[in-house]
DNA sequence: CTTGACTCTATACTATGATACGGAGTTTAT
DNA sequence: ATAAACTCCGTATCATAGTATAGAGTCAAG
């Protein structure tokens, strides 16, 4: 399939596909004689993959960290798992972080409910104590 | 304090600071007659507050929207309570995007035992399902 | 076989979040 | 009182993640 095709399937804009292969992020298949790219449908689940994967913070950096994984004949299967380990702790950092921020918003809604005046916010400080709290990173 | 010295504590650069204040995120307690600027240690506890909302996928508008929540006498307390339940839904659903990808990651590290060749990984087939599995949303 | 839609490369531009730099004035320690 | 360190402002630059444009060539339907 051509560029404008797996743009539309995936979603994306044409040069966002050119600029993710300057990045290393999709490759075509090939290309005609022509010059124009060729692709499977790989591309587009490839390109559904990083848009997730950005969804929830990861950086086009570690994408291709990731999908590396898959490619890099060098790396062993330890190596794939070390990795994967390391972003799941990202992941579980990032969460409880999440809930501190979502605790400190609860209380702030709670002080909103005519119990009381909102002079001050909890926010800062239940981030204080995820700042403070041993979570490595 | 100067903005030094909040730099020094907060971690972070001068510049950084001099920006956040154009951004209205850190405005300085006050100016000496010789224009410098002087801060409160609420400053820091403030950049403190910007950095890890940051690491958690605010930007710096959304964090300048958390952060008004408190301090803007002229909305009501209805107001802050609606903007407060809007930024607890996006907190909830960066959440429940981030255990997808937790245990995604899980189920990926659990079928590898870290030995032998990536070729034979199953970290490797298993993202491909992550790929085309629906992330969330 | 032409016309319109598509693709090519290269470059430029946008927004966000910083950082760096130049040339001036200010503070501080000796 | 003078040098080092600090701060001021404005402008310029960087990285990230795209988006837009120009001018050329290609493909496909009528």
């Amino acid at each position: 399939m051509t560029i404008g095709q797996v743009a539309k399937q995936a979603g994306v804009n044409i040069e966002t596909i050119r600029f993710y292969e300057r990045k290393g992020l999709v490759l075509p298949a090939g290309r005609r004689a022509s010059g124009y790219r060729e692709y499977t449908s790989e591309a587009v689940k490839r390109i559904h993959f990083i848009k997730q994967a950005q969804d929830i913070g990861f950086s086009l950096r570690e994408i291709a960290d990731l999908l590396s994984l898959r490619v890099d004949p060098a790396t062993t299967c330890g190596d794939v798992r070390a990795r994967a380990e390391e972003k799941m702790a990202e992941v579980a950092t990032k969460i409880l972080k999440l809930q501190h921020m979502q605790r400190a918003l609860d209380v702030l809604v709670a002080q909103c409910d005519g119990r009381g005046p909102v002079s001050e916010c909890p926010i800062i400080e239940a981030l204080d104590e995820v700042n403070s709290a041993p979570l490595g990173e």
